[in-house]
DNA sequence: ACCCGCCGCGAAAATACCTTTCATTTGTGA
DNA sequence: TCACAAATGAAAGGTATTTTCGCGGCGGGT
């Protein structure tokens, strides 16, 4: 493979110990054009400045438009390329590319303020996208390991799993059982209070109910985990208010936590964000000391739905 | 005439309104990779893959290295740049030159390893996590503003907004029409599927269909929004395939990503992330669109919560 | 002032690289 | 098993890059 250097004819010997001029570095790149500038050309410093000021612009050209852009011709443009110590424009092409995205996610603006009513899309997604993952971050930060650990033995071993949440959190809660019937466990989301309660009062030792409420005080919620709790049964709390009344009847309590909450962004989408991540490791760590009979299950639950999807396939 | 279940739609999308795949992303290439590898070839796939593992050392090939490293032909490699958004490999390398300083300058995306039985907890919370937050920011890269501005602009003046998703998206879907409901919208999830397709033939021009599927190919969530889509609705897909079926009833389609998924980790979980991210966007654009009702909609939904928490204030 | 030779420069030829076409192979459903 | 379609690579066909080559400007010597 004779190609990236070497351009030279085959019937001259290449000298040895050749002194190649430098390593083509990408951030070094405004600092080499400064430094060379002085012995170049004046159309070759057009050149270098062109592509020093403008890294991400020069980068989409090819030598022709290159050479366009600054008034020269190709041949000036590859010289002033060997000239930064690239073999040829292909490569300080490839290095304008690398230093165009290096500087484009330097500048992360960092957005900080709140989601207003003018914001551009744009910045509505990135100011959304930013605070999500922040929650995420801050959550597994603020997560109690021994607490999801005991839950986790308890719901690995449980009977039976009831899971408490109305409003925003009824579908978290809803997540939650619909995976683990999915690894063949017997549980079930109540969004209906009285239903729950109902439901609450038939658990006993060794099975487990789960509360799931931002605010920590929704009674709805409270109410069931109460029976459950008064039944013997053992109960986590997933809160956002680790202080908050549903923690009275939790045997393990499981924080959640919040982003700041903007009118236009209200606290339930971050705290769903939390909430689920929460659930997500419950989940999981669940699935791995049942893993005997969970993959097997997950395997023919994803197969019973593969005929629900179009014949079409794609690979 | 048609057959009756033929999938074939009556209405015709307009030619010109080509769904442009999407702007090459520099960082979101790892993302793009999982989302299009479903839809490729072995061949492309295996192209694919190297670019994605190893970056700087493919920017240096040209695309004939490339094809000898990964055993095929230049042909190959160019449709894979193809795939991957790219007009041509040229331009693939840039962006891997791009990618390769990013990840050298420290925003790596660093490549963290499947969650795996044995995992100690703080494994699976910090995997699990790191995977979330990945999720979170690949599709915000990948989401396509223009399609966003279309569908929140269809919404916001809709007379009326169905969600279909059925599975782990129908709690998606149940979200978006959740929060819809709370800023004075008409809108509504159907998660069964007949009565989606009944509702949906009722919808008319003006109004708006929203499917969510992951997969591009479920059809209890293709068949109401063809529906829609053929009585003259605005039909949104929020999908993971954007080359699967759902998007042929789509006037415009949003992009969810996907992260790697294991045996613990069904697709479900990170998709679930990726649309929720896409619907509290779609949401919070509506609500910037809709702000004179919108804001008091919102304050008066939450007073009328307020009793149900319990009294004991906190803090 | 004029001529001479050197250097920077660009036009165009030569080459390397990328893209497209097309025939072959491989896989798939009837 | 056959027929058909998709996938694939070899090679032709185009672009982009590199090299060659000679023109023209400039300074120094006569």
């Amino acid at each position: 493979m004779k190609e990236n250097f070497s351009r030279r004819s085959d019937r001259v010997r290449p000298a040895p110990a050749q002194h190649r001029p430098a390593p083509p570095e990408p951030g070094a790149l405004a600092a080499k054009v400064r430094t060379m500038a002085p012995s170049m050309t004046r159309s070759m410093q057009r050149v270098a400045e062109t592509v020093a000021a403008d890294p991400a612009g020069c980068a989409a050209l090819t030598v022709t438009g290159l050479a366009e852009r600054t008034g020269t011709s190709e041949a000036t443009v590859v010289r002033t390329a060997r000239m930064l110590g690239y073999p040829g424009y292909r490569d300080l092409r490839l290095a304008l590319a690398g230093l165009a995205a290096q500087q484009a996610s330097g500048a992360a603006p960092a957005i900080t303020t709140d989601i207003s009513v003018d914001d551009p899309l744009t910045d509505v997604i990135a100011k959304l996208t930013q605070d999500e993952r922040q929650t995420l971050a801050d959550t597994a930060g603020a997560l109690d390991i021994s607490q999801v650990e005991a839950a986790v033995s308890a719901m690995a071993s449980a009977r039976r799993i009831d899971v408490y949440g109305v409003g925003a959190s009824s579908l978290v809660a809803q997540d939650l059982a619909q995976k683990l019937l999915r690894i063949g466990l017997v549980a079930h989301a109540h969004a209906d209070p009285h239903l729950a309660v109902t439901n609450a009062v038939q658990l006993r030792a060794g099975d487990v109910a789960i509360a799931i409420t931002h605010s920590g005080r929704t009674v709805d919620v409270i109410e069931p985990l109460q029976a459950a709790f008064d039944h013997g049964a053992t109960t986590v709390a997933v809160t956002g208010r680790p202080d908050g009344e549903v923690t009275q009847y939790a045997d393990h309590v499981l924080t959640t936590s919040t982003a700041r909450e903007s009118e236009l962004r209200p606290a339930a989408m971050s705290s769903r964000t939390s909430q689920l991540l929460v659930i997500d490791c419950l989940f999981i760590g669940v699935a791995q000391r049942t893993y005997e009979t969970a993959a097997p299950a997950l395997r023919s639950s994803y197969e019973a739905l593969a005929h629900r999807h179009s014949p079409r396939d794609v690979r």
